[in-house]
DNA sequence: GGAGTTCGCATACC
DNA sequence: ACAGGTATGCGAACTCC
């Protein structure tokens, strides 16, 4: 039989002896199908250098011999083959060690490491699916023609066909590339409500599911009136028939919104209580909760996408919401807000609030379904560009995407993969010393008029490429023609390093990815559709991140002289730049990183955009500098302390009218809202109006109706985030002293919550956290700390560009503007 | 016990 | 612990007299 397919979950059995992989996916007539195939689980031994052709067939000999047991199994060789491959910039003769079992690998390890003549073993590390797809090119999300054998109850793999919840079983003969075509996956969203939110500690109260025009809400409590609502016999039966609704649907995903770490514990816990399985895999298996620093939820044959935790990795960077809860970022994203629900006490929810508590857990999983629909083109195209399961492409964090994006385009280069980092070199690399980063120019306060900005364009990754910085080109000592970088700022002292310039794995798929990142980008301006903006930002993400890898000490190509030689080579261009701008008779006011800002002096655009070519035309390898825009006017201040212009904190307004605001309170989530408004609004008077004399008396205005307290509280709240448990804590902030309070009122605090208060009026000598109060508390704000410690700060600084000092802003006689 | 300084912490920029 | 370093500025905690 031959099929078109598209795997979507990956995982494997131990059957008699032997790994079976299993692919779980779609046919291209809308079959769940299960694959089963097999690969090599293999490793590598390199022997020691200098061992002869001979003695390395010898050594292979005896690891061939190698026999023992484990866990009861019969651990054996199956074969081991001699190859030419590339390590780190060698040549290397190494020793392919195939394996009777994936899970004996570490066994059979272990044994012939200590054999004589073995330097070091490699990729014992390597998962069984990662091994899989590279070995057998099965890439995720990608379509297949797969043929082979349907299994119907075979007793070649004990049946376990039988028993697997799909349309077809099909022992694979032959998988080949077939024609991309468009895939929709059948996604259902589901959420659910418990009366006490730690995990198992209350009853599931309800569970919704949303799985396109199937909207369903399961509950125990005695409920009539509305279609959607089913009542079940008790907490268990309501269990069981989430798990049979699951069954029904045959959703291909199933998403939730913190699930991971909310719905999906809940759920098993509370299957415990009751005494229960939670059969939600397409093999009745429970899910697997796997312990990382987060746990992730796993359900065998179907794919379990948290959304949170995506969204918190790959896309929050570019999202304006304060917080990541579904209300906010369902509301940026889709235009859409959760319902509105407030009981007094989840326990004891009255009678007629039932029904809005259900359309409440239901809509939660409409938007959820909704948002997983706008979120993926972003998962398809990280999974098929970087080729892990989308399950864990769903949750890698940024360094995990650079490896594994290099560990799936290594046999390019016939390169053996270096190992994770053991836990003593992970301490070593902790402890490490930082190195000197990027160049940031201090500002000269003041309100400019008519700018420019140029920035490069992905200046690391460039600076990586042009200059081959990686572990494996990094010389021991200078050679003859190799890239010198000067004057490496690291553990005190001025270094230089040396790269090879032979090219070579990591510098190269560096390039790579910004070619492709270039051509993405070139498509989506010809052909703009949301898979390819989505595959441009996954090259965009990789990029990005490739620096960052180097110096990350959980990476296996870990190589901090590499990141330290990259910012060097940074400062070193940007200053250049700088020095010519200068000298062109524009002057450089202020720069960070990969970009600077310069006034025209009365040049015109295009004498700027014709110097800007010039720059490029001077500039080696694929190192660009591009407009980044022109601006009207442009605001720098100095810092709080001190006379000297503050980095990292500017505002500009381009010919458009739009305001660029950067590093200003008007942009922190901690400050209360009045003053960010004030801030803002100021702001863009000043711009605007290239004066301050509107402002400072929109300013006053301000200041004397918080006086009035005809401020509402809730402009007031400051809002600060837990990012630990309590007990860590050296010194206790407001934050942390209202934190406590919850608590001691049964409030559920976490770490990694948002903590909202207010300023209360207090005694002389009172600590600022001592008249910290919940925003429910009663109490009346002080408008003395609202007036001196947030509106003040927030525009001194700006009014003391054009002279104006703290006091003219208090005064409550207004002073005449020709005063100034 | 008050003033000045350092430190811990949260958040931003690139 | 889960990409890096650079930077601001608050409020608490410390030092010093």
């Amino acid at each position: 039989m031959q099929i078109n397919f598209i795997p979507l979950n990956y995982d494997y059995l131990d059957i008699d002896g032997k790994a079976v992989a299993r692919i779980f996916g779609r046919s291209a007539d809308g079959k769940r199908v299960c694959i089963l195939d097999s690969c090599d689980s293999f490793f590598w031994v390199i022997p020691k250098q200098g061992l002869s052709e001979k003695e390395i067939e010898k050594l292979g000999e005896k690891i061939k011999n190698v026999k023992t047991e484990s866990a009861g199994r019969e651990v054996y060789i199956e074969r081991v083959e001699l190859h030419k491959k590339n390590f780190l910039g060698k040549q290397v003769k190494a020793l392919k060690v195939v394996a009777s079992n994936q899970k004996d690998i570490h066994v059979i390890a272990e044994i012939v490491r200590e054999f004589s003549g073995v330097e070091m073993k490699r990729e014992i590390d390597i998962p069984y699916a990662t091994r899989y797809i590279t070995e057998k090119n099965v890439l995720p999300l990608t379509w297949h023609s797969v043929t082979g054998e349907v299994l119907n109850n075979s007793s070649e793999f004990r049946g376990i066909d039988s028993i697997l919840d799909v349309d077809l079983v099909i022992k694979a003969e032959k998988i080949s590339a077939a024609e991309e075509r468009e895939f929709n996956p059948k996604v259902m969203a589901f959420d659910i409500e418990a009366d006490e939110l730690e995990i198992g500690r209350g009853n599931i109260l309800m569970i919704s599911m949303a799985c396109g025009k199937f909207h369903k809400v399961l509950t125990w409590k005695k409920f009539s009136g509305e279609d959607y609502v089913e009542t079940c016999k008790s907490e268990a039966d309501m269990l069981e028939k989430f798990c049979e609704y699951v069954k029904k649907e045959k959703p291909d995903i199933l998403t939730g919104y913190f699930s991971d770490g909310f719905d999906l514990p809940y759920l098993r816990a509370r299957a415990e209580k009751n005494k229960m399985k939670l059969e939600l895999g397409l093999d009745s298996s429970q899910p697997i909760f796997a312990r990382g620093r987060i746990t992730s939820a796993k359900i065998a044959g179907i794919a379990h996408i948290d959304l949170f935790r995506f969204i918190e990795t790959a896309y929050s960077q570019y999202l304006q919401s304060e917080t990541l809860s579904l209300d906010e970022v369902a509301s940026e994203l889709i235009g859409e807000r959760k319902h509105e629900f407030k009981s007094h006490s989840k326990s004891e929810v009255k009678a007629h609030e039932w029904k809005d508590y259900f359309a409440y857990n239901l809509q939660d999983s409409v938007i959820t379904e909704k948002l997983f629909h706008k979120l993926w083109p972003d998962l398809l195209e990280f999974t098929r560009v970087m080729q892990e399961p989308l399950f864990d492409v769903s949750r890698d964090g940024f360094a995990q995407h650079v490896e594994n994006y290099i560990i799936h385009n290594l046999a390019r280069f016939n390169e053996i993969a270096e190992h994770r980092p053991t836990h003593e070199q992970i301490q070593q690399r902790r402890a490490r010393q930082k190195y000197e980063g990027a160049f940031v120019l201090q500002p000269k306060p003041s309100l400019y008029e008519n700018l420019a900005v140029f920035d490069f364009t992905s200046l690391y990754p460039s600076l990586i490429v042009s200059f081959n910085l990686s572990l494996s080109t990094l010389l021991p000592k200078k050679e003859k023609d190799s890239f010198e970088i000067k004057d490496v700022e690291f553990e005190g002292k001025k270094q230089n390093y040396y790269f090879s310039k032979k090219p070579d794995f990591i510098p190269v798929l560096i390039g790579e990815i910004i070619k492709k990142r270039k051509e993405c980008k070139k498509q989506y301006k010809d052909n703009p559709t949301p898979l390819l903006k989505a595959r441009s930002n996954a090259f965009k993400i990789l990029a990005n991140a490739a620096y960052g890898y180097l110096g990350f000490f959980g990476a296996r190509y870990y190589c901090v002289e590499a990141a330290a030689s990259t910012a060097a080579l940074g400062r070193k261009f940007i200053h250049e730049m700088i020095d010519k701008t200068n000298n062109a008779g524009l002057s450089v006011i202020y720069a960070d990183t990969d970009g600077f800002a310069f006034l025209l002096n009365g040049k015109k655009e295009q004498e700027v955009l014709e110097f800007l070519k010039k720059l490029n035309s001077e500039l080696p390898g694929m190192m660009e500098l591009e407009l980044e825009d022109f601006y009207k006017r442009g605001i720098f201040v100095t810092k709080r302390t001190g006379e000297f212009g503050a980095k990292k904190k500017y505002a500009l307004l381009n010919k458009k009218n739009q305001m660029k605001i950067r590093g200003f309170e008007t942009v922190r989530r901690d400050w209360c809202e009045l003053a960010r408004e004030v801030q803002n609004n100021v702001l863009d008077k000043i711009l605007n109006e290239g004066n301050a004399d509107s402002s400072l008396n929109y300013a006053r205005g301000i200041i004397n109706s918080l006086k009035k307290r005809q401020v509402e509280r809730e402009k007031l709240m400051i809002r600060t985030q837990l990012k630990r448990n309590i007990e860590d804590y050296i010194t206790e902030g407001p934050h942390v002293t209202v934190a406590k309070k919850m608590i001691a009122k049964g409030m559920p605090v976490d770490a990694g919550m948002l903590i909202e208060f207010y300023i209360s009026e207090g005694k002389k000598g009172d600590l600022i956290r001592e008249r910290a109060k919940m925003p429910d508390e009663p109490g009346e704000y002080d408008t003395d700390y609202y007036i001196e410690h947030q509106i003040i700060p927030a525009v001194e600084n700006i009014f003391a560009v054009f002279g104006i000092a703290k006091e003219d802003l208090t005064e409550k006689k207004q002073k005449k503007l020709h005063e100034f």
